[in-house]
DNA sequence: TGTTAGCACTCACGCGTTACGAGTGCTAAC
DNA sequence: GTTAGCACTCGTAACGCGTGAGTGCTAACA
């Protein structure tokens, strides 16, 4: 799609007005309030053209104009100016990165906070999910007789633990052994590479005790393949009750809802990225979640050794500021991304 | 306080009428509603009685009267009938417990889950808090030359990880034999019985490693003294939504804020019980967070051996359902111990 | 031919008025 | 002690109306 120059102006006044506003922008305003040297009745006449194109819209006749989902398509993919962090913006970031951050799970929860503090949109951090992440270390715990406690670090240092029940559990010692061997194994290794050929080989090396590695390995696939056990962080839910257009308790509700509940979380981060690297924009009914149809995402995956990982996102109104949120997601992504490189450490 | 049979009635008649629908209610409404045999006028006067006492109010000269915090006060203690869980809810609950719950941390979500559903009020469940469980294995698991990770299991079955960095980290069988070392000392112990006299006696034995042991035992005290440590799980929050006395969104927000901030939901659990194997009832400022005056807690403490650790709570306007909220309340209590029971096991 | 001034028209919104109804307290009669 | 009746209060919903921000259309102008 093309504008001249003249239409371009407009509907960038329209856009960038409406998004701080969130009221109706008429021609008079645009005349009065930016000095494009035409009258209102020209701008009337651009804005009937651009009606037409349907990058704008009428509530009703006589009220002003509006963005519509194209509209703010159009503004992301063409007219958006990036912004860079403020001071007070980077100096939060650079806080938050000197704040020891020992683990991932910290780590996702303070990340959260920092995208919903610094934007006010609600904000989702989802940990990495494991399939595509590696094993760096497996520990067999002793629980009691009939059950054990699965350790599983990955190379991002999340851990999750798993209890195993058994017939019998092996003493101390034995899980010790059988540590070992799983360690020597499996470490470094991604689900993918764990296949048929691997487990019948370690099947004949573990002897009496194929009996623990047969569960012990179905877990382990079930911890790296299911969601189920990917914690998602969520920060500042309620800042959506600010925004005019949520101001319907029914429209705030599904909302609430979409964000509460895991499987729509799912839904949100787990779409595919048009362009894995980046940070994806997504406007209203754009994503497939009906819930959330009246919102924007902003999306981003980090990412460790260039393989996709995990993802964080922002929720808002459609007229979201997306200059901004884009900033700061993006500025987080580069403080996580070197996070993710100092917890590798020394590996 | 004493009240006559009649004034009694009427006053469970407010009380009741305005739980169920959050209007005033007048003295016509009353003798209509409710058969008790006296004329609305009668009842205008016990009911200005009522008033004297404090124990209803109005809104302005001309409204009907509207249950004070002394009024419902009075209700909780005096006439609130306890009612069975319904055939639906206990269902419900029983279908929770089949479900295999194998981790405090799965169980505890899913508890406040069930909690939010069946009541429609937002639900808090807490970890236990450590400094009243014991310890039941130590595990130090190799990360790299620089880190090692140390897994504390609790009687609970509650799992905690955290990497220590050292300058240089034993190996793994250096990691094995301290692993042991540490569980000869420890395991079974609370946090109060880890004293001085002890740490020497470990240090000694420890020799040459003793440089790993001192971080290792400051971490270990700090994951079990700290709350921070301690997950909270909320659920249903939007709930709140659907009442009409925070229908201001400047209320609404409130307890979002506080639902959402880490630090006042510490405040609302950690306030000591007054019978602290029971359900406590707290009652508008009765509780002393200024974002909560509005609401009403709904608090019970689950016990491990009869020692109290882990919280649950339910939060709602103060015309709260406290009949249902209390049987649902108590009724999860009975699961959760019974799942404790089952984690704990053959130990 | 593009731009602009002017005009008639639309429609949401705020405001004052009014009618209504649910509630009260008081008084007098039973 | 109880109740019927009455005057009074006050929040709320409905209505009408003026206002203002907006539109599209037309005619005049550069």
């Amino acid at each position: 799609m093309l504008l001249n120059e003249r239409k371009f102006k407009i509907l960038q006044a329209i856009v960038s007005d409406y998004i701080e506003t969130a009221e109706p922008i008429g021609s008079r305003t645009i005349a009065k309030k930016y000095e494009l040297g035409i009258s209102s009745a020209t701008i009337r006449n651009e804005m009937s053209d651009l009606e037409d194109m349907g990058l704008i819209s009428q509530l009703h006749t006589s009220s002003g104009r509006v963005p519509s989902e194209k509209g703010y398509r159009f503004y992301v993919d063409s007219m958006m100016q990036s912004r860079a962090l403020t001071s007070d913006e980077a100096m939060f970031l650079q806080q938050m990165l000197i704040e020891n951050i020992y683990q991932a799970e910290y780590m996702m929860r303070e990340t959260a906070k920092a995208l919903a503090r610094l934007t006010k949109y609600p904000a989702i951090v989802s940990e990495p999910f494991l399939k595509k992440t590696t094993i760096k270390h497996i520990q067999l715990v002793p629980l009691d007789e009939k059950s054990l406690l699965l350790v599983l670090v990955t190379d991002t240092k999340t851990v999750k633990n798993q209890v195993v029940n058994l017939n019998t559990a092996p003493n101390y010692e034995t899980l010790t052994k059988l540590s070992a061997q799983l360690n020597t194994h499996l470490a470094g290794l991604s689900i993918r590479e764990i296949n048929r050929q691997l487990i019948d080989k370690m099947l004949m090396q573990f002897g009496e005790h194929a009996h623990v590695l047969m569960p012990v390995l179905g877990i382990i696939a079930d911890m790296i393949q299911s969601e189920d056990d990917v914690r998602v962080f969520t920060s500042g839910v309620k800042n959506i009750l600010a925004f005019p257009e949520f101001s319907d308790k029914t429209k705030a509700e599904a909302i609430f809802n979409a964000l509460e509940d895991r499987a729509s979380l799912f839904e949100i981060l787990g779409q595919p990225l048009a362009s894995p690297q980046g940070i994806q924009i997504i406007i209203g009914a754009e994503n497939h979640l009906d819930l959330l149809k009246a919102c924007s995402l902003i999306k981003a995956n980090y990412t460790i050794d260039n393989q996709s990982t995990g993802c964080i996102a922002l929720i808002g109104p459609m007229r979201m500021d997306y200059a901004q949120a884009v900033s700061v997601v993006s500025g987080i992504l580069q403080s996580i991304q070197n996070v993710i490189k100092a917890l590798g450490g020394t590996q």
